[in-house]
DNA sequence: TGAACCTATGAGCAATGGTTCATATGTATT
DNA sequence: AATACATATGAACCATTGCTCATAGGTTCA
């Protein structure tokens, strides 16, 4: 019997078109790569109400300052999070919208 | 001096009430880390155009049936993606529009 | 300048993750 | 039943990751 599941050549030449680039599918990779962890989200979730120091969110996430550090600065390559500082204090807070929405999305989807 | 950086005790009640459960938390980011490998992700991008059966989505993308097999199980039990059988072939296809929202989503943050 | 405080960072360790390899499971055909 | 083909899966291996610990860098105030 013939193979009756030969794919489609223009579909394969359509997938071939519209495929990203390596680089830049490495690069979302690593964006969803940081939304791939609790601390960070949580992070995010603090950040949503309101931009806070490193300290205070280590305090309310019950953790040290040196893990919520390292993960900022995570968050903060990722341009996730912007940060200002006020004397000897850094506050951090969400860079962008789109925080929001990629987190509202995941929600939906874990919810159906 | 004394220090003006305490926290809003309303926000702190705020952020605590927001916050989801751990296990809701952990099942966000698992979702997450599903997005967070460059395989997993061109394997979306195929079933964007067309469902697909394993050993084309592992010629297309160069890669050994085994290796594809193992993260569409992944992307299965995420509930990413469907599949249906026909004689000896699976044909994979995206399970809902989540998928593609949450990957343009991230495309828009990167492109800025 | 020295002390106190806040934040950042490098090294090390345990845990997790993606691929390969070998093999098992499932289906169709003879 | 036997063979061939498509897919699934478990174990092993190497790479990556998140935390801890110690410490460095920066800022303020006396």
């Amino acid at each position: 019997m013939v193979n009756e599941k030969i794919p489609d050549k223009d579909i394969i030449a359509k997938i071939k078109s519209i495929m990203p680039e390596d680089e830049f599918l490495y690069d979302l990779a690593d964006l969803y790569k940081v939304f791939g962890d609790t601390t960070r989200i949580k992070i995010l979730y603090v950040l949503f109400e309101s931009e806070m120091c490193v300290c205070d969110i280590a305090q309310l996430l019950g953790m040290t300052q040196s893990a919520i550090s390292h993960q900022l600065k995570v968050l903060k390559q990722s341009k996730l999070v912007k940060y200002r500082r006020e004397g000897k204090t850094v506050f951090y807070s969400l860079a962008d919208d789109h925080v929001r929405t990629i987190i509202d999305q995941g929600v939906e989807h874990i919810e159906e």
